[in-house]
DNA sequence: TCTCCTGGTACCCATTGGGTACCATGGCAG
DNA sequence: CTGCCATGGTACCCAATGGGTACCAGGAGA
């Protein structure tokens, strides 16, 4: 995942003050990669105005298979985006949030989607 | 690559008016997972201040291979967000540059990129 | 007992991301 | 005249990942 390739970074170690996405052993590359996702993109979009369970998300990702928005919500959640609540209920309850973080997350992210809706015509064949 | 499962999208044919991101067979899903990418967040903030060089692009992009910095630069330019310039001198020279379109896209990535910089310290093991 | 509901997991496959090696062209050093 | 270099890729290969379908658990309700 993280590429750390032999050289490319031999003036860099952990990337010690200059945060920058350009750099490749900065742990920014990481981070961008996991907002700068499809799946990640919407799923935080879709838990912008409050909980959410793990159906209604579903439903709300038109196209999304169960596995991918599992692996999408648990990657969110390692990173501290979004917490993860289970209800001892029966059928089982998941609630998923945002975390404080992951609501500032959103902010670019709306950016991002909304002018993509607001620009599609402008794309070849769009 | 478009999903278009077999039902999921009953009631739309191709996203007749409303235009989101979180319908399944809106074109708008496609573009947001064009620019939802972390190379091509890269690539088009790289080009933002100017027409670039293959190899400059390269060496801005650290760690990225030659052959998904072509990948990326060609989806770009399928959809008219870069466009690519060949010069016939030798060694060959190729420009880069962002179109009108391109550069309009920096903005909300411009955004993205610069809050992953800013809060990467609020990440757990950030 | 049979079925339904939720929130997944197991398993499998195709696509893709990605790396390394190599190529074509002509200038230029030798 | 012969390498050798630089640029901007491509060819080939592999592993990871994306993604789909099938299935499961566990109790409620009929």
């Amino acid at each position: 995942m993280a590429v750390m390739t032999t050289a490319a970074d031999t003036s860099e170690e952990g990337c010690g003050d200059a945060r920058s996405v350009y750099r490749a052993a900065c742990p920014c590359r990481d981070m961008l990669d996991l907002l700068a996702n499809k799946w990640s993109a919407l799923a935080l979009g879709a838990l912008e105005d409050g909980p959410r369970r793990f159906g209604a998300l579903r439903t709300r990702l038109q196209g999304v298979s169960p596995k991918v928005l599992t692996q999408t919500l648990r990657r969110l959640e390692e990173h501290g985006l979004v917490d993860r609540t289970v209800y001892a209920e029966v059928p089982a309850r998941v609630e998923y949030r945002l975390t404080p973080l992951g609501a500032d997350a959103c902010a670019p992210l709306a950016h991002l989607r909304s002018w993509v809706e607001q620009n599609i015509d402008r794309f070849p064949g769009g």
